[in-house]
This record gives structure tokens, C-alpha cells and sequence, in this order.
DNA sequence: GTCTATATTTAGATAGAC
DNA sequence: GTCTATCTAAATATAGAC
């Protein structure tokens, strides 16, 4: 068809392998999903899947890589917040809105795997999550400058466990079932300072 | 060798394949472990591990189905507690103190995501979470009723959050790190009645 | 660029000797 | 009971036509 390189045709087959990869690894897994079932989502045979993306590795990372630009705007979006903890809670709710798709518990869980063994792909993760942990652990720190935070935590370390308890939140979600009532009086609890009478 | 089948040689013997199970599962995942990596990290034939565990998925669960019974000794022995709170902390941290096992992290992995592909293992896991969520919802009503929680929360629903939150601690567990102080934290905080000053 | 057809590799599982 | 040897199936990746 197209001789030349139309990069918006190209866009457009990428999102469409993408897509059906994201629907045939979150029910099958990594392994368990073949390139071929892939490609039978996307209405394409085998050999272009590994035209357009080279290898099945090189497929699953691309599915991620769209989280670093994402992560970095939710952090940026946040980043002059004047109340600490309430810019803290609307980070972690925005990322567990995510899991509404139903599709996300099962590809989180094949990520958290796959990051293990995968280097590239570590490297993808690292990126988006070292993201998040900076802009969360900056809250923190002006939230245990103001004292809306208790003092007697380390930032880094909170920001971790909090990152944490968006990812428990995520594998346990159940369809139906919104998590975020629960994660917003976990968070709101653990922050705060017990000077007011508190456990 | 013996020709009679002896209980306790057998026993010796699943157990030692099975220890070296938990070290390739874990490392390779379910899929990427082949029963020739676990043959050899038991020192014996492929053909033996087969001999004993059928086929590769019976294998895996087996890892698992120890986990019954000591979910039930534990929430047995928190039965009587005089103390709700104190005994839904003690049980959470005791859930959670296997998670200092380097492979632990990786291994919850690998059992959340069979789950959803291995009917009989789905069952073991259910089993021993429910058990556990039994325990714990026992015991939040017991807390409820005291006055001890907070009367706004709903006890089964209360219960599942709780073991979502060890999920998270055994997922943030690295090497020389104990998840124990910010566990209990979260815990406490989420329990207590807000009538002393709350958040 | 997209396909059909296939080469290659690997791993689960079994047969049968000892 | 445990081994060696092997069968079989499946899936990644490529070659080459169109």
C-alpha cells in the first residue's frame, strides 16, 4: 500500500497491536499469551506484530512506556499544591483510579513479574516509579515542614510505603468495588501528627 | 533402595523437591522455571519430581497448601483475645513476618497470578484467606462492639482491606528492610475511633 | 508492509531399564 | 523408586513471495 512512511498510519497500527496485546496478556499472562494470540486480537497476522515491535518483550514494555510522560504530568499537576496532604491523597487516588480498568490488576501483576527479568523493562518501570516516589517524598517533606505531618517519619520511606498501598489497592480491586474510600483514610491516618490525641 | 513405602522418606523427599521449588519458582516464575530447573536444584531426574507431584502446576500448589493449616492455628490462637486491636495487629504481623523471606515477594506474584488460571489453586488460596478473613472479622466486630473501632466501619469489609494491606507489605519488602513498624501503624490508625481528634 | 510457510528450540511428560 | 532417553506439542522468530 503506503510506500512511504506515513507516521500516523504507523501510530495507528501500534496502537491497535497494543490494544489487543493489553486485552490477551492481562487474561493469559506473559508467557501464556502467544504472539499468535496477539495477533488474532489485532486482526493481523503473527509476522507483523514482530514487523512493528521486533519481539515479544520489546511488545509488553511498549505497553508501559506511555506511564513516564503520565506520571511525570500527575506530578507536575501537584507539584506547587499549597496542602501538602490533600495534593499527597489526590496523587495516590489518581493512581488508583486506573484500576477501574479491569484489565489493570492482571497486567500490573504481570509487570511486577516481568521486572525481575526483564532489565529494559525494569529500566521502564524504575522510571515512572522513581517519578512518583520524588514528587510524593517532595509532599511529604513540606507536609513535615508545616506539621501537618507527623514528624517522626522519614519521607522517603513513607513515600515508598505509600506507593506501596496504591499497589495492594490495585491487585485486590474487585469489579464493583472502589477502593478509594478506604485508601484515602488509610493514607489521611498515617500521615497525620498524633499531637491531637490520637492511638 | 526401599521397597516399602515409608511415610517419612517420602515426606523427606517431597519436601526437598519442593524446597528447591520455591527457589526456582520464585526466581524464574512459574512459567520461565522449567521442572528440569527444579530436578536439578533438588539434585535428582526430572522424571523423579514428576514421580512425586504428577505434573508441574500440582507441584506449585503444593507450595501452597500448607498455608491452611497454619492460617488456622493462627486465627485460633487469637480466638480468645481480651484485646481485639492488639490481636488484629498481632495476626497481621505474624501474616506479614513471612515476607522477610527474600523469595516471598516473588512468590505472592507467582500465586496471584495462577490463581486466575488454576481452578484447584484458586481453591487452596481461598481457603486459607478465608479462613483468615473469618479470623480477623471476628475480631473486628469484637472491636467494634468494645468501642475499640471505629463505629463507622464495616467489619468483613474492614477485614479484606487489612489483608490487602499485608499484600503491600510483603510487595514493599527488600532485604533489611522489616515492614513491621509502618504495618502497624497503618493498622492502628485505621481502627481507631476518630473522638479523640482524629485526623 | 503484510502475508504464508516453516525452521528452530525448548520444555512438559512418559516409557522402560535397572 | 530413580534413572536415561525420548516423544510430542507449541511457540518464537524468520524467509521469502506478493
Amino acid at each position: 500500500m503506503a510506500r512511504t512512511a506515513d507516521p500516523d498510519r504507523v501510530a495507528r497500527m501500534r496502537d491497535r497491536i497494543m490494544s489487543g496485546a493489553a486485552d490477551v496478556f492481562a487474561m493469559r499472562g506473559f508467557e501464556g499469551a502467544s504472539v499468535a494470540d496477539v495477533a488474532r486480537a489485532a486482526e493481523v497476522s503473527p509476522a507483523t506484530v514482530f514487523y512493528y515491535f521486533g519481539d515479544k518483550a520489546t511488545l509488553f514494555r511498549s505497553l508501559f512506556e506511555q506511564d513516564i510522560p503520565k506520571a511525570e504530568a500527575l506530578v507536575a499537576r501537584y507539584a506547587d499544591a499549597d496542602d501538602a496532604v490533600r495534593a499527597i491523597v489526590d496523587v495516590v487516588e489518581s493512581l488508583a483510579k486506573d484500576a477501574t480498568d479491569p484489565r489493570a490488576p492482571a497486567l500490573l501483576i504481570e509487570l511486577l513479574r516481568r521486572t525481575g527479568r526483564d532489565p529494559e523493562l525494569l529500566d521502564v518501570v524504575r522510571r515512572s516509579a522513581s517519578v512518583i516516589h520524588e514528587g510524593l517524598t517532595t509532599l511529604i517533606e513540606r507536609g513535615l515542614e508545616s506539621g501537618q505531618i507527623d514528624a517522626s517519619l522519614d519521607a522517603r520511606e513513607t513515600a515508598s510505603w505509600l506507593q506501596s498501598v496504591v499497589d495492594a489497592a490495585y491487585l485486590n480491586a474487585r469489579p464493583g468495588h472502589c477502593p478509594a474510600p478506604a485508601l484515602r483514610r488509610t493514607v489521611l491516618r498515617y500521615l497525620a501528627p498524633e499531637n491531637r490525641g490520637g492511638p
